[in-house]
RNA sequence: CGGGAAGUGGCUCAGUCUGGUAGAGCACAGCGUUCGGGACGCUGGGGUCGGAGGUUCGAAUCCUCUCUUCCCGACCA
């Protein structure tokens, strides 16, 4: 392509609107532009490199047995109501009516037309397994947008589904996804983790994420330094250490007066102690209804870890006044003896000897508090989140905290949708039984997004390979030179003979401006006909991600950059 | 929805407090000189100052309402 026919609009000044370097360097490189919130054109650039993202994911879905279809965007209500996600699913729904005043939304997923498809079209079990899948644009009215194609309400999901006979044949399709999914995210050229995730509202009993390892993330993981085990903090399980030998003996429950001491630090420095030895006592809505969740002082509350211990389908905090008017209870010195709403306690709590707690009276905490003697809670698990200073679940070394941006998500469903929507099929023994599924998500433009924020540096973006619009950029910096220009077009050709994906910078521009507009738009390889061809015949070759800087013979040049372009695609397959 | 910030030429912003003929840089067009890391000079085009109402002789500037965008939070595959 001919630079100066492509519409590559770049920019100089960043725009204010932008925060994250990702949505940064895609405005000033001319890859998207903002029509109103959340809501962006792919620009040809930007197109491009979804176009190779999505050809990426195409190649292993087939391979991994997945067939590629295409399902309306917008979708009926009654498919909804069918599934009861019409009522659970929140404004994030986008919802209208047509011109016969029918509801209908933009699919924000696709569960309830797929299963509608598999409950017409799938009749046997000799149809089985089957996975399903399509690249569309899905539409969620996020409550904020933002961060450019981090977190839009349009964008470019490629979504698939599972369907099998059974549990153990729906864990087969689980794990044929997975392995899917580490080869996709490997040959994007990305460093990511599967990681242990929350299934969230999409529900299911089973799913890991992949995330794209970048300071930027909006979710935090743990890795583990020492074997595979990786996951979110949300879901991060915490291993209690073993038991020391000796216990403190117990001693008796004193209530004492500490004026003014709300936060663990302050009460546990009055007291002549330390946080750990403080119950904090924290104050939630589940489902409508109040609970107190207890965590060591030094802790903090992971409150999906907490609405997953109770089954509820919605956990927020409290505010301390909303505490008040329900409960009665003193925000800053509540605590778990004598309490009168439900108590859920992390497991380490329970091990806590003589530890100070609020008094459930204003001004007023208790010493000597001992679990199992003074109070018992309703419920106890593994409540807080995990910290750097805790082991691995599996091996027991250390942990590493990091963020991740989210790129992909894989579900086991189970019977959920099946089962509302009645979708069935026979057997070999001849019974009807409902589908086992699976669901499986990539955010194609969210990767692009995500690919940035890993790979960029102070001049632009650093394109991995595999997904940039364009393999070489071909600079021509003697436009005014008849020779010049000559050897460049044909570089170019031959460049493009060779099977390459070549940008071919024509521009009557000066040598800066397409300097840096090739670092900007972060082509992997640059190619230099200027000065050194005219001088000694000589074009020099550069790598984005390197900055490594070579020349070599006119003549030798588009075998040799085909051919190292080849390797290095060949090396990621 | 709660908290904060901002809407002035295509972009980045000044001007607003203290009302008095709308500005700069970048970008764009023309001419000339330049030409290996975003050149320089001259000339030029382009703005109902987000919108509506009000105060005033006079409003980008003051008041009221409203819309939009961005950031933090809640929320979220």
């Amino acid at each position: 392509m001919r630079y100066s026919q492509m519409l590559i609009p770049t920019t100089r000044e960043t725009p204010a609107e932008a925060e994250i370097a990702s949505h940064r360097l895609l405005l000033r490189g001319g890859f998207i532009r903002k029509l109103t919130s959340g809501l962006y054109t792919f620009l040809p650039l930007g197109l491009l490199a979804l176009q190779k993202v999505a050809a990426i994911v195409r190649e292993e879905m087939n391979r991994a047995g997945a067939q590629e279809l295409l399902l309306p965007m917008v979708q009926p209500a009654d498919l909804w109501q069918e599934s009861g996600r019409w009522q659970k699913y929140g404004p994030e729904l986008l919802r209208f009516k047509d011109r016969h005043q029918r509801d209908y939304c933009l699919g924000p997923t696709h569960e309830e037309v797929i299963t509608d498809l598999a409950r017409r079209e799938l009749r046997s079990y000799r149809q089985l397994p089957a996975n399903l899948y399509q690249i569309q644009t899905k539409f969620r009215d996020e409550i904020r947008p933002r961060f450019g194609l981090m977190r839009c309400r349009e964008f470019v999901m490629k979504d698939a589904y599972s369907f099998d006979v059974s549990d153990e044949a729906a864990s087969k399709s689980y794990e044929i996804m997975r392995e899917a999914y580490h080869r996709i995210f490997r040959r994007l050229g990305l460093e990511f983790r599967a990681v242990e995730a929350d299934s969230g509202t999409i529900g299911g009993s089973f799913s890991h994420e992949f995330m794209v390892l970048a300071d930027t993330g909006e979710d935090t993981l743990v890795i583990c330094n020492g074997c595979d085990y990786a996951a979110n903090v949300e879901k991060a399980r915490v291993v209690l250490p073993p038991e020391p030998a000796e216990r403190e003996e117990a001693a008796a429950m004193v209530k004492v007066a500490t004026p003014g001491m709300k936060k663990v630090e302050r009460v546990a420095e009055f007291l002549g102690t330390t946080p750990d030895r403080v119950i904090k006592t924290m104050v939630y809505l589940a489902d409508g209804e109040p609970v107190a969740a207890l965590v060591r002082g030094d802790r903090e509350v992971q409150s999906v870890k907490l609405k997953n211990l109770l089954g509820a389908d919605e956990v927020e905090p409290m505010p301390d006044d909303e505490i008040w008017k329900r409960t009665r209870l003193p925000a800053g010195y509540m605590g778990p003896v004598d309490i009168t709403i439900r108590l859920v306690a992390d497991q380490e709590v329970m091990g806590m000897v003589n530890a100070v707690a609020g008094a459930n009276e204003k001004g007023y905490h208790l010493t000597g508090v001992n679990p199992g003697r003074d109070f018992r809670p309703d419920v106890t698990g593994d409540l807080r989140q995990v910290t750097a200073d805790d082991r691995c679940p599996e091996c027991g070394a250390a942990l590493t905290l990091t963020r991740g941006i989210e790129v992909g998500h894989i579900f086991k469903l189970g019977t959920g949708y099946s089962e509302a929507m009645n979708a069935t099929f026979q057997d070999s023994d001849g019974t009807e039984k409902h589908f086992v599924m699976g669901c499986y998500g990539i955010g194609v433009s969210r990767v692009v997004a995500a690919a940035i924020e890993q790979n960029h540096d102070e001049h632009g973006i650093i394109f991995p390979l595999p997904l940039a619009p364009f393999q070489v950029i071909v600079l021509n910096l003697g436009v005014n030179n008849e020779a010049t220009c000559r050897a460049a077009e044909q570089l170019y050709n031959d460049l493009r003979a060779a099977g390459l994906e070549v940008l071919y910078d024509d521009r009557d521009e000066r040598p800066g401006a397409k300097f840096k507009d090739a670092d900007l738009i972060g082509i992997p390889y640059r190619v230099t006909v200027g000065r050194t061809w005219e001088k000694e015949g000589r074009i020099e070759l550069r790598s984005r991600a390197t900055g490594e800087t070579s020349t070599m013979e006119y003549a030798d040049a588009a075998g040799r950059i085909s051919a190292m372009i080849r390797d290095e695609l060949a090396a990621r397959q």
